[in-house]
DNA sequence: CCGATTATGGAACGATCATTCCAGAGGAGT
DNA sequence: ACTCCTCTGGAATGATCGTTCCATAATCGG
């Protein structure tokens, strides 16, 4: 051991991965994440060794944003209710203003995981985090008699699922005043679990 | 008028059309448009401004693949069906090997709309003329009696038309052998609508 | 058949790309 | 205090980027 690392890790892959959500892979450059870090090149390559290696890791940092959705999902008692609260979250959190950012998972998944595939793994697992707490969610309804109990847990959640990565695609997509429409979008979905 | 053009615009777009959707805006090089339409710089450039103003006549050619998927929906009488048809062509269509290349309007959402309003305005174009499909064969069906007529059709459509974009995300991302849980979501979707 | 005008395509351009290099700085171990 | 070893960050590198230039070719109207 010799000198120390004086950045915070956190503090920078924080800011790499702001970049990348809102920018995308390739219109982000390195000059870009040396701004947006603060430290030298030398320093960021000595410590990531390369453009997508810093990609992964912050693809790796995204996956608290999953966590998190699933623990909100978990604090809810009615199923239909929590996963309200999950795709209303998702549909806000990838409209802020001025440009609509989605998801770096599902933007990942269309500009990344055909050529890369460390990448396209991530971004699966980043879906299986989802996923399966949606499933969790599901049981859950269908023990407590919420949810009909004689359809198939699994696919109602990759239904539910798929309709996530569609409302965050329109998000990116649509105009400002058309964000009422995806609200309705969410009702149509939840209608369906009946 | 002096020397008309050598080159068939129709080949010519269609080239470019298949570089820019399997490998997006930013991983297509001048050059590689250059090899894939045989055409000289000067000729690409003097025809087409610049590499945004080919994504645009792409987009614009994308277009027919849109306005096919409503001709398809058209002939089929039963509602339900065209639409279980539809989206099993889409999910066909988006899964070819080696690499899944989705939807171009789809891809060209997430890369592009955030950064170019020229485009993001083409994007939303493709969109509608399918929602507005999928809207027509909704107003079909309840029209016939095959589906209910107390729901909103426009509602209805869009959220067919979500799901859609949904799939497109998961055919990029996913292996081949989840192929089969995209048709569950089909199935369950088309659920929805009883 | 002869200017006028446009298409052609390869050479050339400056800018920017991701990455490497390196000289200096600074804690850690002895 | 001295010697490692690592971190640091700006300069340098070669490749590739999108775009422009230009000499040549080809077809038009007259």
């Amino acid at each position: 051991m010799a000198r120390p690392r004086e950045f915070d890790e956190e503090h920078v892959l924080e800011a790499v991965m702001e970049r990348f959500w809102t920018a995308g892979f390739e219109r982000t450059s390195a000059q870009d994440l040396v701004d947006a870090t603060g430290l030298g090149r030398g320093s960021l390559y000595a410590a990531y060794a390369s453009k997508e290696g810093l990609f992964e890791q912050a693809l790796l940092r995204y996956r608290k944003r999953a966590r998190a959705h699933v623990d909100k999902l978990d604090a809810e008692p009615s199923a239909i209710k929590a996963l309200r609260i999950l795709m209303t979250d998702v549909v806000d959190a990838d409209l802020p203003r001025p440009h609509p950012r989605g998801c770096l998972a599902t933007n990942s998944a269309i500009e990344m995981a055909a050529h890369n595939p460390r990448i396209a793994e991530l971004v699966r697992e980043n879906f299986g985090i989802l996923r399966r707490g949606i499933e969790g969610t599901m049981r859950r309804g269908q023990a407590t008699g919420e949810l009909s109990s004689n359809r198939d847990a699994a696919a109602l959640a990759m239904f539910v699922f798929t309709a996530i990565q569609g409302l965050r695609v329109m998000a990116r997509a649509l105009k400002a005043d058309d964000r009422q429409s995806l609200f309705s979008v969410i009702e149509q979905t939840l209608l369906a679990l009946r």
